[in-house]
DNA sequence: CACGACCCCTGGATGC
DNA sequence: TGCATCCAGGGGTCGT
């Protein structure tokens, strides 16, 4: 079943899914969607509705319990046999870590594309680990435009994302997530990182930069969030 | 193949 | 106050 009788080795992540290897070479591959979670908690804690899966946990003489919570059941869990199974059959659908991008690969994976950036950006297969509030984020600090073809950014351009990238999940690490309705990270806490947001979720207010109000639109279908002054569409032929 | 539209789901916010 | 409706978004699937 799902890693039953295991020994956790390891702990990988790629993009927004994460790995827990057992020591005989079984993995469970988990993806928290929008409102999962996963607790660690005291035996006795009680139960949260729409808890799905729960392991027992012995770490020496301390038992714990793992809890898949997911009220909206967009997340999920798969198991493998392998971590080459892992690579092959699921995660080989994934483009680099958004942690591990530098301007030369993100200019590979943006070259040629027609598609906005913001919806280039939240595809998986391009980079793994962006969603709505960061790709937002990422493209007003890099004074980019949602739907600026992927393909036209020029070479500075594609720098300024990947900088812009490497510094809103930095920070957003650090403060602990975004938490915006009701995120909590494994242990209960909440994130502080929204208080940081410049732009998602700001709609209507000024821009911090310019002064000039923020705009909102659907891109991509989801709700999309950015100055029209600071980033501006430019018109340019491929 | 590339891309866009639609759909899944629940709880909190909003409207009347 | 209470009920109905709307809205949030990660990503699978399907149509063009």
């Amino acid at each position: 079943m799902l890693l039953q009788e295991a020994t956790v080795a390891t702990l990988e992540r790629l993009g927004k899914q994460l790995a827990i290897h057992a020591d005989d070479g079984r993995v469970l591959c988990l993806h928290l969607g929008m409102s999962g979670q996963v607790q660690l908690v005291d035996p006795g804690d009680p139960v949260k509705p729409h808890t799905h899966c729960t392991w027992s946990l012995r770490e020496g003489r301390r038992r714990l319990e793992m809890r898949f919570v997911d009220p909206r059941r967009f997340g999920g869990l798969w198991t493998f046999a392998s971590r080459d199974r892992l690579l092959g059959d699921r995660w080989s659908q994934l483009g680099p870590d958004a942690l591990d991008l530098d301007p030369g690969l993100l200019a590979r994976q943006l070259e040629g594309r027609a598609r906005g950036l913001k919806a280039t950006l939240l595809d998986q297969a391009i980079v793994a680990g962006l969603g709505n509030i960061y790709v937002d984020e990422i493209l007003f600090r890099a004074r980019l435009h949602p739907r600026q073809p992927a393909g036209t950014v020029k070479r500075d351009e594609v720098e300024r994302i990947a900088d812009a990238t490497l510094g809103i999940l930095g920070q957003a690490i650090q403060q602990g997530g975004s938490t915006v309705r009701s995120w909590l990270d494994s242990e209960g806490q909440v994130g502080e990182f929204a208080r940081s947001h410049k732009v998602y979720g700001r709609s209507g207010d000024m821009c911090v930069d310019c002064g000039q109000p923020l705009r909102d639109d659907l891109v991509a279908q989801r709700q999309t969030v950015w100055c029209p002054n600071c980033q501006r569409l430019k018109r340019r032929k491929r």
